[in-house]
DNA sequence: TATGAATGAGTCTTCATTCAT
DNA sequence: CATGAATGAAGACTCATTCAT
């Protein structure tokens, strides 16, 4: 019995995700869900309040991989980290992200680029600005490590460099890299934004995490 | 006659942008659109084919201003500049998009972020693509006359940068910032890039230009 | 058991109450009231009919204690009593309905008027009926008693007075008459309604009780 | 055209008051009124904003008659008229209402008993107050003009008489009266209520309007 | 007794576009 | 060139009640 709410629940998740995918959240039809699903229209709304609230539960899973990562990104031990073996730690973020990407891949299409009408359609924005304000306090946090470096560097140069993360978040879902594209990209991206860094913050010893 | 029909053109596309800008294409109502303009809904359709071709005739104005930025930005000349003046060629290539943008930032807010539903909506994309594209023809023209420099640069790494400049015009878009703040973010940004493409292209000798 | 069943009916009595009373009849949800009950909404079906029993429940004190008021009115002693007493008999009537109303003012506002779409949605005529018919008969047992009044007051007069008189009703059960403006009020409506029946009925020695 | 076009607007309006008389404000289906209308539904919308505009719209005639009669029965000059020929003037009064009521029985039952839901369903008590109102000011003048009389009724209780009115209109509308029902009603109305506000007012040798 | 699930018809309103005039 | 009228499908969501468990 519970058992088998729960399939239906699963089952208009289901449908609904695909109903998202293919038309967006604002084109989708709550009647093809219900269609799509098998089940009456009505019934729908005694398992969920809304077309918002199905929205959320479809990408629940993603905003919490999303925010567990976020977590682990603002770890303030990550800034005692020896800071020779950044490479390493830049590498294992990247890693982390691209993992992120790779097992949500759909659902980042449909929070990124489907969610326009729905309580998530700021969600772009407001993920940057987060990044943002995560990476201004760890510029400052070095500063205090590492009182050489010019910690100068304009909050909206920050908050480019935050957006930037998320474009490439949203070029990785749309595009499928085979194995080998994806590494020789994550060399590139690597070499160009740790010389950029370490020009921007004038350090020629050190290396420095990508925000 | 002649001129007067052209009046009404402009009136109803200036309503039109009117509506666009508050709703986005897709909730954008023809009906709103007639009133404002104080207009004959039915008398539009005399003067465009459909909302769509309206909403193309708001941002024909961008869409030309970016197709000659394009082209301009596409000059093969540019890649016989003389090397050692290339910060000062990028510096104009910055200010050229800065330009464009301040001139357009209503215009550039409608194309990149209420053209859903419109058969602009994948203009963003496109955009990226095309300019992909440029920059893969710049590097091999670069590697002809500069046989020294790494041209492996991955075509996924080429559509990133496109895809952060286009990241960086919508940002520039949504903030208003002063002069001072633009100045400074152009600097950090300049620096980054070049460290970053030095890095890539494996030069020392050479200064080159951010794709 | 029997004292838990109980229990819950009367917690589904309240909360439908309020429901009632903020959205009326016909606007009050059972899923409200099943909400704010804490029960399961198919669970009241259980214990009601239907939405209008659970509405006739709410209003049945009210109800019942409008019959008795309505027997006591029509008390057939009444009308032996001693006619110079009758201004005080009158005064009492109307302490009776006052405090009638008082006792039972949200109800009353429920019956009058937010029973649209009930069983109860006619009850304002019905008693105005009823209390039109008592008002028939009490003129002709006073004629028979006092001969030399004029009866022939048309029943829709009488018709109208019961209907004054649920009018009254309703104004004080939406209006919070202060005591003092309470007792001024009704002095003023005695001093009207006695001249009024006196000369309606040619009686210059008596006086009346207003119907 | 024109005509034609005014046509479907009546057709409309007629259905609908069908709808409206059948099943009050609230329960009307516009599905309903469409098809009675033999009308596409949508195509209500390019002659009326909504249901509500609909409704107001049916009773436009009612509410400008009741507006007519309000300032009419407002007009200061009858404060000026000569008092003993008050019952004359208060005979028009009740014959003007008369005929307003016979004119719009079915509309005043639409206004005052099926407006629920409507932007008029508090058009009962506003009516009263705007009445009342206009009672109290009555009576300061009628003290200015003849200062032996007792002015001092309370607020609430010219709002019980400006509430009675209503319930006088709403009950004429209610019932089908004879033409003599209706006079025999009337002589006796007007006794007693000459006769009430007489007593109230202190007034043996004048004769007041009823307010 | 109590529950959650299911029903199926119902709500008003909006939409872009077309047509006849 | 301009208009008002018409279209037909679609929108999300709510309702009181019943059923199986």
């Amino acid at each position: 019995m519970q058992i088998q709410k729960e399939d239906i629940r699963k089952i208009i998740l289901k449908a609904a995700r695909k109903e998202f995918i293919e038309n967006g959240f604002k084109d989708a039809s709550m009647r093809s869900i219900a269609k799509n699903a098998g089940v009456g229209l009505s019934n729908i709304y005694n398992y969920f309040r809304n077309k918002d609230e199905i929205f959320r539960e479809v990408l629940s899973g993603l905003l919490h991989a999303i925010d567990s990562a976020m977590k682990e990104h603002n770890n303030p031990d990550y800034i005692s980290i020896d800071i020779f073996s950044s490479e390493e730690y830049m590498r294992r973020q990247i890693d982390m992200f691209v993992e992120l990407i790779e097992n949500h891949k759909e659902d980042f299409n449909l929070l990124l680029f489907k969610a326009s009408g729905s309580s998530l359609e700021n969600f772009r924005n407001e993920i940057i600005d987060t990044h943002t304000e995560t990476g201004i306090e760890y510029i400052a946090l070095m500063k205090q490590k590492y009182p050489e470096i010019n910690s100068r560097v304009s909050n909206f140069f920050i908050h480019i460099m935050s957006s930037w993360w998320i474009s490439i978040v949203a070029e990785l879902v749309m595009h499928d890299l085979s194995h080998n594209e994806l590494e020789e990209f994550i060399r590139e991206y690597m070499e160009f934004g740790t010389a950029g860094w370490k020009k921007v913050m004038r350090v020629e010893n050190y290396f420095f995490e990508q925000i």
